[in-house]
DNA sequence: GTCTATAATTGGATAGAC
DNA sequence: GTCTATCCAATTATAGAC
């Protein structure tokens, strides 16, 4: 417990389990296999977590890592919150994911949703005015999530090769219209 | 075989398993219980469809049902396209989602990218001229595809409760901007 | 075509010694 | 905190009688 390099078993079996879960999801994910790849005995690991599925609802959580978009100017948040969502790291991105193919359990659903609002909903709505502003929030938040709908869950062939700078460009543009409507 | 109320085996299988999934997704589903729902032993599943993936991937289709898209006028097709997308079926719908779960299977994701051309991707760019209509198409079904994800994956509850109208209106009058573009 | 029986494996989770 | 051993239920899939 004094040096620095060895981790406990907990902390080992944490960081297999988030890599194998992000990897292939939760039903793809069994104890046994979170257990080698930790190099600690399976039974630890539903002896420190409870069981497969709280295991899975501690580790795939989406941090809000730097959250660059409460400070955006907001005459060019459209093409920064494009941008925000192409520049997940991959942990955010296949966290993501986990969390969208393990919908089906409602556990999952619901830290889903969480992390829609913490990512998309609420730095949008923070910053959005007017009778409808939550409306257009949802919205726009609607717009950011098919963008990682198309690229990461479809694989889209077209967009996957399409510069982006060009989708920050042409869907930020989008994206704007909800942030600063000119009607 | 003679009598039109009675299907066969093999058909009742198929029923089932398309219920099930649709319902509770591949991984969610059991070859027992397809066999009880359709009142028909398990070990017949396997017989008649080979695996319980090939089965999935036989039932798991989305129709192109009527295809309203095609006759569209071009300037209201932007409005057209969401609701066309409002309107699915619950069968339509479900299949989307059960397939979308279960794409980190190779197999099921290929499915479900052939669902986001035909449905999304092919009927808009049928329509779609210029130099850009590959990238526009693309981005336009990207932008649909994000309200199937906001809807019904994440459960967005303020759009949830919005009048469909209004939805087609508002995100309609967007997406008319990738298929006739003003610039 | 259908069903009985079961193979062969794997799953999550637990008891208890150390 | 850790590991050995194991329980028990469930899984997909098959073999062979009828």
């Amino acid at each position: 417990m004094a040096d620095g390099g060895a981790e406990s078993t907990q902390e080992r079996i944490r960081a297999a389990a988030t890599a194998l879960f992000r990897d292939r999801g939760l039903a793809g994910t069994s104890v046994r296999q979170i257990g080698a790849a930790a190099s600690a005995d399976p039974s630890l690991v539903i002896r420190h977590f409870g069981s497969k599925e709280l295991l899975f609802l501690e580790t795939m959580r989406v941090e809000a890592e730097h959250q660059p978009l409460f400070d955006a100017p907001l005459n060019d948040m459209g093409r920064s919150t494009v941008r925000f969502l192409l520049d997940f790291t991959d942990a955010t991105r296949s966290t993501f994911l986990a969390l969208l193919r393990g919908s089906n359990e409602p556990a999952i659903a619901d830290r889903l949703l969480d992390a829609h609002r913490d990512l998309f909903v609420a730095p949008l709505r923070a910053r959005l005015t007017g009778p409808d502003a939550e409306l257009r929030a949802g919205l726009a938040a609607a717009l950011v999530g098919g963008l990682l709908y198309a690229l990461w869950v479809v694989g889209d062939e077209t967009l996957l090769a399409t510069d982006h700078s060009v989708i920050v460009d042409r869907y930020g543009a989008l994206l704007q219209q909800l942030i600063t409507p000119t009607v």
